[in-house]
DNA sequence: TGGATTATCGTCAGAATGACGAGAAAAAAG
DNA sequence: CTTTTTTCTCGTCATTCTGACGATAATCCA
């Protein structure tokens, strides 16, 4: 029997949020196709490597993290036959949620890689329709999990978290209803016992991610529609 | 440069709803590997094809069926290196909800093909994983989508509706709860004006799918993490 | 004709939500 | 040092949503 051969790559979608705005990792491609143009970042499945361990490859080539900060999940694959000019490539996109870090250094086959943020980008490829998706599922995902956490350092208080919500869903929320919803869903936060100091006014306490899974009951946009 | 090299497949997780269980449909390996195991069904991707054209036409060769009725959704990809023992493998899975049909008939490469209750199955490959995630989306998509329906024929009741949701989700609801839920939801169904005849008990009105895409607000299942 | 069955509507208490007032605790301004 | 500004936190209240369940309607079946 024989059948048609494929290259497969993954390509990440790297969110965080950076001065209350969705912010996307891109990378300059710094070889063809596309020489030069904004894209993903991603790279090839090395011959005895898993898909995930691809994916948490790249993110650490990318960004220098490894540890369990943040976090990495599959997003969907793309294998239009015409999407690489290079011939058939199937992508697996993966979605990373981070935390702010400093400004990535470009790895091999990129000329830079910078913070950018989200909005009518003209990537390489049918990079935008997989950032597209990546951030509809960002922005799904908000309802129903406490991944929002994954978008703050260890320990944060409830307004950080309610400012990730605000850039992720590009909608303001109410500070009192959002503290009485987060800190009253089981398993969303739990405190440390610290507070913030030296900032303007009243200082607040600082919490760290809970153990839930799902939120229940979730928190819900206002228009998933729109 | 040079890359490793892949086949691609797309595996079906074909569901739909029997005697008020939900069931899955299964072939029977006609060939290596894994000869005589059951399996989801399923095969490589063609040369000059899309993922999502291939998953179409696998469907519409298991089941006869090539219209528009039921659902079709990308699933995920799966390729750990050892998951096929002919080489490097990366399937992607689809996840097709559909009312109930005929007993299908078994494609090429199959000896049989069969609806099977869901449960402990022992399939060939990793199709027990696959189909695991399958039941799971199906699950949450029907918390948050109009999908029922699509296990639905084109017009249907709202008992028939919430046997759907029963048999998904392994859960009694209280039908006087679900109805007014489901008929005040906007945009899940559509009274068609007609009514069911014939049937035991007073006849019900026909409902067909409504044009939302997302329910809003929710149907929550009791308990998402068991 | 009467009972069984299923669909549909209604009621009521408790939970969750949205809108907003008000006090607490700090930094910043005068 | 006092006042103002800022932000966090708690509380109130009307509205909506949900779960539990009673009651009636409309058919089939014996």
């Amino acid at each position: 029997m024989s059948y048609p051969v494929f290259a497969v790559t993954v390509d990440l979608v790297v969110l965080t949020v950076r001065d209350g705005e969705l912010n996307v990792l891109l990378v300059q491609r710094g070889i063809e196709p596309h020489l030069g143009r904004w894209a993903l970042p991603g790279g090839f499945v090395l011959a005895d490597e898993d898909l995930d361990a691809a994916a948490k490859r790249e993110l650490a080539e990318e960004t220098g993290l490894d540890g369990p900060a943040g976090h990495l999940e599959q997003l969907g694959s793309y294998g239009a036959p015409d999407r690489d000019p290079r011939g058939r490539v199937v992508t697996v996109a993966y979605l990373a949620l981070l935390p702010d870090l400093p400004t990535p250094t470009a790895g091999t086959d990129a000329a830079a890689a910078a913070w950018t943020p989200i909005g009518k980008l003209g990537l390489a490829f049918d990079h935008d329709r997989i950032l597209a998706d990546g951030i509809e599922r960002a922005r799904s995902k908000l309802e129903y999990t406490p991944l929002a956490a994954a978008f703050c350092p260890p320990e944060f208080t409830i307004a950080a978290l309610r400012q990730v919500y605000e850039a992720v869903w590009g909608e303001e929320l109410d500070p009192r209803n959002f503290h009485r919803k987060a800190t009253s869903t089981p398993g969303f936060v739990e405190s440390t016992g610290h507070s913030t100091e030296g900032e303007p006014g009243r200082p607040a306490r600082l919490y760290r991610r809970g153990d839930a899974v799902l939120l229940n009951p979730p928190i819900l946009r206002r228009k998933p529609n729109g």
